[in-house]
Order: structure tokens, then sequence, then C-alpha cells
DNA sequence: CTGGAATTCAAACGGCTGTTTGATATACTG
DNA sequence: CAGTATATCAAACAGCCGTTTGAATTCCAG
């Protein structure tokens, strides 16, 4: 009782705390809001954005449970105590550090092209291109990519906005494509198989990366194979791939020879 | 010092040794192992199994990190110091499980129709289901299956044998059955570059299940739409797609309208 | 300058982790 | 049966984890 009341004694809370998710987290961060706004600026870098910008790359690099607090605090050159001081908990560190992630790069969404009148086939292959690109397909990845993909392969708290604001705009620009390449006249389902092909097809390089390494003959991109490559096949697959959707009776069926 | 001797008094231990990789493993194994090549049988499972059969499921779900000795101990209704006792220490029981896993299922590659006189078409098709099913997305993944794509996504030291033992073989007849489809004179990029298609076209459905299943309009294979409607769909899907390889100009250049 | 709030800090706390220990029970051998 | 190797067990250990604490420091308005 007695800390609560001590912590939170100034004026400040209280505007948080209405706002509904307070808790403990410090409170020079309403100022800092304001700043960022636009009213003022600050020079030096704060101890929260420091640890900030210091836990993205731990945590995209080992997962929420691996990455520790004290290397969180180290790398950030700040004390222990900070992070509770500024953030209240771990947890909520890290569903910033997902927010400021998500803002600092906007993924798979902004691709180049987008509203520029190009051929449907060319449209793709730059979407496909930028998705390569996005994930770390011809340098390493950046921590704000690893984040993200790490939140993808297993959701937590702070996946359901990042699937809203991120995925979802990029999965439907992907669909209205497809609809441009193969007809708009398909069939709901279909248009969503069309859009997991394209986006397992490219996925895959970024999550097999490790294994495939493995296999002597196969190549990563980056190795062998250029990105380029690799997204010039997957758009001319894709491209021809879709004309199997038109047909109707199912190739594979049809082509039975019984 | 004198806890060494204490521990390995016996006679086995030597042999163990011997074979290179022993350090404190218990040594009943020894004779386990005698008795499952068929020399002995024995009729109620040794508590070695049990640790084993019940560290399945748990590594499955929770990853090797996550998953603590107590519970594993527990689920097995073991003595807390049985693992270390048999398998020296968690990181050992944990390849040895790994192991287990691998020879408990054959994963990719057991694919039905293999050798079976078939067209092309319908072999593709029973490869992709087959795949499909392994990777759980009927029914909820069996809990090896888990624990190979687990360690497909991250590798640690138990990957390379799986690759080299199940990936590789599951791969390589993929290839053989593209070119069945696509004519076998492609260049070698080409073959490997298809074949990670179809596989990220079928892994998609397994890594991306939680998040598409945020985008209400589209649906995970078992809620609206089938297994065998999305093995059908990739089936097609990579069948027109292979003819996009044929055209060595790439299609989404020669498409183009300038 | 002064007093009180905001921030930093070293130290510790409690809990959970994998692992070890030494005693005890069981199985087997001569 | 005696004696020894093997196996089980409750208890404890050392180490790391996220978090808390209370004092020291910095900051800033009056």
């Amino acid at each position: 009782m007695s800390r609560v009341i001590r912590r939170f004694s100034g004026l400040v809370p209280v505007a948080v705390g209405l706002a509904g998710l307070l808790r403990s987290c410090r409170l020079k961060d309403c100022f800092k809001q304001v700043i960022d706004a636009g009213v003022a600026k600050v020079n030096d870098e704060t101890t929260r954005d420091r640890i900030l910008r210091a836990a993205g790359p731990i945590f995209a690099e080992r997962g929420f449970r691996d990455a520790t607090v004290r290397d969180i605090c180290d790398a950030a050159e700040v004390n222990l105590a900070s992070i509770n001081y500024y953030f209240g908990d771990k947890a909520r560190l890290y569903v910033e550090v997902v927010r400021f992630a998500r803002a600092s790069q906007d993924l798979i969404y902004a691709v180049p092209g987008e509203g520029v009148e190009q051929d449907p086939p060319e449209q793709l292959f730059q979407f496909v291109q930028a998705l390569l690109r996005r994930l770390g397909l011809d340098h390493r990845a950046n921590w704000q990519t690893q984040l993200m993909v790490r939140e993808f392969l297993e959701p937590g708290e702070a996946t359901r906005a990042l699937a809203e604001q991120y995925f979802r705009p990029a999965f439907e620009r992907l669909m209205n494509l497809l609809d441009e390449l193969a007809g708009a006249d398909r069939e709901k389902d279909d248009r969503i198989l069309d859009a997991f092909s394209v986006l397992g097809q490219c996925l895959f390089y970024k999550l097999s990366g490790p294994v495939i390494g493995m296999f002597e003959g196969a190549a990563v991109p980056g190795d062998r194979i250029s990105l380029d490559q690799v997204a010039r096949h997957i758009t001319d697959f894709t491209v021809f791939g879709l004309a199997g959707g038109k047909v109707r009776g199912h190739v594979s069926r049809a082509a039975g020879q019984d």
C-alpha cells in the first residue's frame, strides 16, 4: 500500500491510470509523449529509449523467454532496476518493443509499385522481391523482422495487433494482385489458397534456412542462388500455377489415366 | 574423483566408455540394448523407457528450454534424479528423445504410392496429402512431428542427423516426382527451387496456423477447408506452376507490355 | 538556496532451474 | 545367506531468473 503511494506520489500517474493500462510504469513517459508529438525536443537519449533500443535485437535473437533483463540492461548500459521502473515488468517491455519494431518498419506492407501502373506479373514480382528482402534473404534480417517472424510462429499477446495492422493488409493486397492475374471470378476459398501458396513459397526460404543449408546440393539464396532468381522463380511458378485454379475439374484428377 | 569411481564401479561402463560417448549415463542400458536385439524380452516398462516416453510430448509442446525435468519426472512418475541417472543430463535426454521420435515415425518419407504405378500428378497429390497429414493438418499433430518441426525451425545438435535421414530422402523423392511432371531436362537449380515451392506451400499451413486463424475471412484446414482440398490445390498449383519453369525467358518479364 | 519529487543505484529476495548427494531399498551372484 | 552391484529416493545445492527495496543522487520549481 505505502509503496504504491510512494511511487505514484506525483500527479502524472493519475492521467496514465485513467488511460487504463497503468500499473507501475514510470512516468516521465507522459512528458515524453508530448515531446514526441512535436511540442519539444529531447537532445540526449532517455533511459527508457536506451532500454527499448537495446532490447529489440536481444528479444529478436533469443525470444522472450531466453532474453534476460540483465543482458538487456547491460546492453543498454542502465541499471538492472530500470526495466521495472520504466515498464513495470519484462512482459510489458516486450509488447512495447514489438510496438516499437512495428513502428520502425512496416514489414511486408509498403511494397514498391503500390499504385504504380505495371503489368500484374511485374507487380507480383516486386511484391515477392520486397517480401523476400524484408525477410532478410539478401543479407541477414534486421531484428524487427526477426521479432515479427517469432511472433508469427508462436503468437503471444502482441501478435493480434500485428496481424491486424500488418499481415492482413499485405495479405489483401496480395489477393487483389492475384485477382488481376487470374481473373476476378474466382471463389473466395481459391483466392485465399492462392495467396497462401505465394506466402508459403516466400516464407519457406526464411524458415528453413538453417536446414536446407545442410543439404549439400541445395543452396540458400545469397549462396549460389540470388534473391532475384528466387523471386523470379516464385513469380513464374505462381503465374502459371494460378492457371490450375481455373480448371474446375482439378488437374490432378482430370489428368488421371483410368 | 571418488564419486566417479563409485558410480562407474562395475565393468560395463568401460564398454560404453570405449564406445566414445559415455560420461555418466547409467548402464543397465547395455543390457537393455542386448534385450532389444531379441536376446531376451522385458515385460514391464523400465524406468528409462517411461522417462523417454513421457519426455516426448513435453519437449514437443514446450521446447527444450521451457520443458522442466521436474515436469517430465512427474509425468513419468519417476524420481527427480532418474533423468541424470539414466541420461547424464537434460540435454542428452533430449537428443535421445529426438532419436526416439525419429524411430517411431518416419515423418515425411514413407509416402503412400511409393513404387506404385500411378500418373505423376496423382503421385504428387498423395505426397502432398501425406505430408499435410504428417504435419497434423487434419487433427492435431502428434508430438513426434511437433518435435521435428521445432528442430527444423531452430536446429540444434540433433538436427543434422534428422536432416540427413529424413528430410533429405523426402526431398529427393519430391524432386524425382517433379522431374516426371516437368520433364527431366531441367537445370539443377530449377529442380531445387521447384521442390522448395512445394514444401513451402505445405509447411505454410503448419507454421502459420495460429495467425491465419486471426484473419476472419481466412480459414484453416479442418475449419472450412478440408485437408484434401488444400492438397488438391497445392497439387494443381504445382502442376501448372512447373510449366513456368519451362519458359526460359521468364514469364514475368516476357509478359511485360513494354 | 531549499525542499520535495523523479531517477539511479547496489544489494538483496524469493522462486525456479538442472544437478548432486548420501542414505536406503532392491536384485543378483557366488 | 552374505556381499556387492544396481536402482530409487528425499533432500539439498548452487546458479540464474525477474523483481523489490531503501538509500543515494539528480533534477527542478519556489
